[in-house]
DNA sequence: CGATGGCTTGAGAGGCTTCAATGCCGGTGG
DNA sequence: CCACCGGCATTGAAGCCTCTCAAGCCATCG
């Protein structure tokens, strides 16, 4: 198995979550042409305006999506992380309205348009499931809007942190646990519509109430319970398990399919 | 021509904006189930997990989408206008992960999932514009983050006046004009991220520099050009005009049944 | 060892909120 | 027809949250 389809399998993860796919279907994804590129920190893999013929996978690294505005001041409307296609949006919208770059080193799958607009012709689940994940990326950015203008510093902070935390873990929460999040306090402060130095006495407030802190790209979370409450944060807007929720026939048939390939 | 079906033309009017449909596709859009229902002010017509069998278009009137948060200090994420589909997405997340609310006495029309299904199902170029339609909303949505988070007050104040300007005039914006917005200063003071004092002050200051005023509902731009400037709005993520940027096949042949049908 | 990029901290300014009061307008009931 | 009432707009004053500017620190890397 080449690496390519080890990160459409991870993909393809997150895809099983939120709707059911045959196993011919999941088949069809996971041998979708792809072409591996590496992209250095802090720089653009889309630029805003243009009209690529290919949608973008994070396999390794972090990205964030600028809003269209001026250079001073710039505004992080979307973090994406490993796993999720940045910009399956430009599949039926392929003018970008927003610029994709690299946050840290970054390693991305260029999948063409072509092929996933085959795939979702070919099969109908398949499109219903590529709609769906933009309909779940609009929802995040949604909470976004909410979070930005109806939080204060100190919850925004928080509430960002909890969702990248659920997002890293698939959903996987315990009370206390570290992940790995690369932002800088300059690309959280971009994101959160705040001062880079008003983000870091926001973290060391979250810091010394016991909830959180973060040392060179890493989060330590020490009181979940504590930070989400505080951030008021409520994963449903994630939707990271709508698959189970809507109970068709069962997951186990697909997600076997995915474990072979994730492994290989 | 029943009124249900001029109503789904002002929808495909849109729709025909962005996606280049046949004859018979924008036929099965008009032809569509609907049941027309009266929404008196500050009612939600969707609440929060509500799992309903249909989604709703804006007749007349202004409906608000609330997201996810506490009661005190709501959060409007979006703003809804006539011949908008509020409600697309819930055909692929049923589950509503925002309320949305009648801002004035409103009208919608309730279209049944299972109809929007069979005709995407049928017609893969409907599937392609419903999905299309729905990242263009999330294009605003993302515009709206980077507004909130990018901007100061009066500036964010300008930018969503602007905002509706172009979405009410579907683009056709000249220097000076008159357009009904029936949102209270409250209204916008929660979609802004501001208090309702502020905005006040924000609108008078728009007034005093002879860019736009608003009395009553009625928003009266006298100066387009400072106006947009002074908010930097570029109209492109509202994406009104590509089927014509794209340009396929030329629009002529779907534009008229839209207009027998609009007429009817 | 200097250069670089990110983090930390302080002091002062200002934008926005909060609280409070008044005015305006349309609707309603006597 | 008029008085009252409720929702919204307007205005002022005070205070806080966040920004701005500035400096210093720490780790990494060539």
């Amino acid at each position: 198995m080449t690496p390519f389809n080890s990160s459409l399998g991870h993909f393809l993860a997150k895809v099983l979550r939120r709707s059911l796919l045959s196993e011919e279907e999941c088949q069809a994804i996971l041998s979708l042409p792809a072409r591996v590129e590496h992209v250095e920190a802090r720089r653009d893999f889309v630029r805003l305006g243009d009209r690529n013929p290919h949608s973008c996978l994070i396999v390794d690294g972090l990205a964030g999506r600028f809003g269209q505005g001026q250079e001073g001041n710039r505004q992080i409307s979307a973090l994406h992380i490993p796993g999720d296609m940045v910009d399956l949006h430009s599949t039926v919208l392929p003018q970008a309205r927003s610029a994709l770059q690299a946050l840290t080193p970054t390693t991305i799958l260029k999948i063409p348009h072509a092929a996933l607009r085959e795939s979702a012709a070919r099969y109908p689940a398949i499109a219903e499931a590529f709609w769906r994940e933009c309909v779940v990326d609009a929802a995040v950015v949604s909470e976004w809007v909410v979070n930005i203008g109806g939080r204060n510093a100190g919850m925004r902070t928080a509430h960002l942190i909890c969702e990248m935390a659920y997002r890293y873990r698939l959903g996987a929460i315990c009370d206390q646990f570290v992940f790995a999040f690369p932002a800088t306090q300059l690309h959280l402060a971009d994101a959160l519509g705040l001062t880079s130095v008003h983000v870091n006495r926001m973290l060391r407030t979250l810091d010394a109430q016991g909830f959180a802190k973060i040392r060179r790209g890493i989060v330590e979370v020490m009181d979940w319970n504590g930070l989400s409450e505080f951030a008021e944060f409520d994963p449903a807007y994630l939707e990271l398990d709508i698959a189970r929720r809507i109970a068709l026939p069962p997951l186990c048939v697909t997600a076997k399919v995915l474990v072979e390939h994730d492994q290989g």
